[in-house]
DNA sequence: CTCATTTATACTCAAAGTGAGCATAAGTGA
DNA sequence: TCACTTATGCTCACTTTGAGTATAAATGAG
């Protein structure tokens, strides 16, 4: 008989206003934060989104809309905790499938041990808002350079992953600096991994971003560095945004899931050329200054041609 | 106890010439072509792609290179038939993962059950190289017509993916064309999925391209979507060119890709400017005019910066 | 040997799109 | 009423794109 598979499914609900990018984040027993998550079974469900569906209603009491498949995670060089496998059988390898959930507000969860949390908790390198990071200069090069040691190939990775030594920064490599980090045994849960809790020499693990169980981040980040993919060439922004808002709310909203300031004419012109938004004559009430225009996104136009992207000018 | 579950591999083996994308099919003992495929087992396998490695070397004697998750596919509402699942326990569910290999050679694979094929014969819709296939007008139109009915969403779903009625044909829409097909019942594996093997009033199944045992035609779509896709912004042509090539080469191999001409002069102009290749000087052996400059691909451009696709302007 | 044919490559030009600055409009609160 | 804040409009130089025209270097038929 061969070892025993089991199959589960992990969502990343991303919810965000203009301020902050939210994902859906529950706690187990130990008060560690993860996502929802739970196993498939074939017998009671006949696809992985009905299930998905299911038990994320019911860890979280949570309706998903827009969802779509991530990728399915079955390599465990990084062994996973006994604790996670939960009901599977003892010596159970587990294949993960990952799924992204969008929804466009944070509906009350707190009856359930579940809270929306800033995603950039756990990945405090992403947000380029107000510019880089300081932690990059200050903790991760420094660390991931001593890691390196003189490794040519490793140097390399480094450089392209978090833009140093001139390249660009990439905004949608959140998996691959991530990736890199564990590799270099910086996050938290390389440590743990290893189980072998050797007295960190170096920063505290929390530095890195805040750990979650199993390889939930792993997941996170490639939702996060998908869905800043995505947003680029299909307007998924409008599964986030509620029914009405203003440019300048739109672009907030778009900002903070990029991490990244974009230049506010130059995305305005290119909206209205996308034909995207339909103003609606109504204005806002102001939040400081003159009044903005309402707008909505016109779902006609994207199931007519292309489906295009919000744009994402650089400032 | 719950239903067993089996994770089954599938590879899509994409090779090119100037002519013609081919992809990697084997025969079952009928004599019916599918993608090679396999059983992941935990117990031997530490990671899915070492699974794929192994067993592709074995079915086929080929030796992957590039290669890349495609999707995972839970969902039998279509069901399998029994005999694909070979050694899996009865009753067991079948999760099967996708991925995508790329090779720049043709090797000699005689010597297995396994053939290079012309992707074009499992879909015969997705070549526009010589205009749009009259098929479509044709054949695939009525079909999907008489299939809507009435219902305004499957027009719609029908105009959209087919390009029909002013809208534009989007080359990358691979899957979507062929669930439209499949769920319309057009689709070979339909007839069979649906075991009630009623006898056709329409067209022949094969007019709608040859079918594959299990889900493999799904997944097969599925790859070609994504490196249709991928082309654009990835410079993975490369991985499906020889060494040197010349440009026109370079050309026809993205527009068999692509099943889409492409403006020869702006190809040009925008693959210079990308800096992706070079020049070596030396001349092609001509074939038929004034001889070519040879190229060859810079792959020191793409690990600094970012990975730039190949242009890919409309004719 | 020359000329039509084939393919490669170079140049040009208008139209559209982008990055980035400057100017004006319409609210709020001291 | 005036400073401040946010929204929105306009302009300009520069790059990119679509698409046409011209020239160069091979082949092969007569």
């Amino acid at each position: 008989m061969t070892t025993p598979l089991a199959v589960g499914l992990n969502a990343v609900i991303v919810a965000a206003d203009t301020e902050t990018p939210y994902a859906l984040i529950t706690q187990n027993a130990h008060g560690s934060p993860g996502l929802p998550h739970g196993r498939f079974d074939p017998a009671g469900h006949r696809t992985f989104e009905r299930a998905l569906r299911e038990w994320v209603q019911e860890q979280t009491g949570f309706e998903l809309g827009y969802v779509e498949q991530l990728y399915t995670f079955g390599d465990y060089g990084r062994e996973l905790p006994q604790a996670d496998l939960e009901d599977a059988p003892p010596n159970a390898r587990l294949v993960s499938v990952g799924y992204l959930g969008l929804t466009p507000e944070r509906t009350d969860i707190s009856a359930f041990r579940a809270v929306w949390r800033d995603w950039y908790r756990f990945f405090p390198w992403e947000d380029h808002r107000k510019g880089r990071p300081t932690l990059i200069a200050d903790t991760i090069a420094p660390a991931l350079e001593s890691w390196a040691g003189g490794d040519e190939q490793r140097i390399d990775r480094m450089r392209l992953a978090f833009g140093l030594h001139g390249r660009p920064w990439i905004e949608e490599n959140t998996l691959e600096r991530y990736e890199l980090l564990y590799e270099a045994g910086l996050a938290g849960e390389a440590v743990r991994d290893r189980s072998a809790p050797e007295s960190a020499a170096g920063p505290s693990p929390s530095v890195f971003g805040e750990p979650m169980i199993s390889d939930h981040r792993r997941i996170l980040a490639t939702a996060i560095g998908r869905l800043r993919g995505k947003i680029k060439y299909r307007p998924v922004v409008f599964e986030l945004t509620p029914e009405t808002f203003t440019l300048s709310e739109l672009q907030r909203t778009v900002e903070a899931l990029l991490g990244q300031p974009l230049h506010k004419q130059n995305f305005r012109r290119a909206l209205d050329r996308s034909a995207l938004v339909e103003g609606l004559g109504r204005q806002s009430t102001a939040t400081g200054g003159r009044p903005a225009e309402l707008f909505r996104f016109r779902r006609e136009t994207v199931r007519r041609g292309i489906a295009l992207g919000v744009p994402t000018p650089r400032a």
